[in-house]
DNA sequence: AGTCGCGCCTGGCGGC
DNA sequence: TGCCGCCAGGCGCGAC
């Protein structure tokens, strides 16, 4: 579920019961999430403050003052709360105790997510292999441009490679091809130096739009029965096949692109 | 080297 | 009502 504004939103929402707190214990449920959660290491982070709970692309970090952190990413269906009931529900994996009596709890319905210790000066690989998010100073067009022009992939794979940049999802992805008037299958090598401009302002202005619908659902971090920060902007294309472009009125069409669903218009993106 | 498809999981939905 | 097949918003990795 979550794409990049779910996850700023879980972050804002858990943030302020985390920092300057400490776990007091840590129980797992069920360690096989996508890494499997390095049981070995949980002493390491127990009874250390929490300095600082940030975000990059679709990652959390919990760093602490001792020189550990926990990185957590929701994959496909995860999601954080944080709770005072010892009761739990199916799928929830990981629970943090705090010293503040409260819980943060970690729920993942398929296990694509994770939640991995690891020392922070070494870094965490998933996360280092990623490129810069659409909000970060090193995603300028001239970057994006060199990135992809001389590339043979469709830009609407090349904008889920989180390689080149971070923090697009699927349904995101559509949304800015449509936003820009770009076909998904324009290849890479044929995108403009502008065209990049474009691309990055509306994913930064798409997704500032789902972090700002998000922020007014914070309250119900603190809850047990919670649900995930869980919004859906008004989307133009996604999940529309067979409806009215907003734009030009002719029929939306789905098709399948690396074995994921693209939604677009033939008519405002033209090759 | 770059690109693509598979598969990790569970659950919900539509069709029969 | 039940079973079956298909679908899902992520993403790394092996194969080509």
């Amino acid at each position: 579920m979550p794409e990049l504004p779910e996850v700023e939103t879980t972050k804002q929402g858990v943030k302020p019961y985390l920092e300057n707190q400490t776990f007091e214990s840590i129980k797992v449920r069920n360690k096989n999430l996508r890494i499997p959660f390095n049981t070995k290491l949980k002493d390491k982070i127990l009874d250390s403050k929490i300095k600082q709970v940030s975000r990059r692309a679709k990652y959390i970090t919990i760093d602490f003052t001792n020189g550990f952190s926990v990185v957590i990413h929701l994959g496909m269906t995860g999601n954080l709360r944080v709770s005072k009931q010892s009761r739990f529900l199916k799928h929830d994996h990981i629970i943090f105790s705090l010293s503040s009596a409260n819980n943060l709890i970690f729920n993942d319905v398929r296990r694509f997510g994770l939640v991995y210790i690891y020392r922070t000066k070494d870094g965490f690989y998933l996360l280092d292999n990623n490129g810069p998010d659409p909000f970060e100073q090193e995603a300028t067009r001239t970057y994006l441009f060199n990135k992809i022009r001389k590339s043979n992939a469709s830009i609407k794979s090349i904008l889920l490679n989180h390689t080149i940049i971070s923090g697009i999802g699927n349904i995101y992805a559509s949304e800015i091809l449509f936003k820009t008037n770009i076909s998904p299958f324009k290849e890479g090598k044929d995108i403009s130096e502008y065209e990049c401009n474009e691309i990055l302002k509306a994913s930064r202005m798409i997704l500032n739009k789902a972090i700002k619908a998000g922020g007014t659902t914070l309250n119900d971090y603190f809850n047990a029965d919670a649900k995930p920060g869980y919004f859906k902007i008004q989307l133009n294309v996604y999940d529309r096949a067979g409806q009215p472009c907003k734009t030009c009125n002719s029929e939306l069409v789905r098709v399948v692109q690396s074995n994921r669903s693209t939604y677009f218009c033939k008519i405002c993106q033209k090759i």
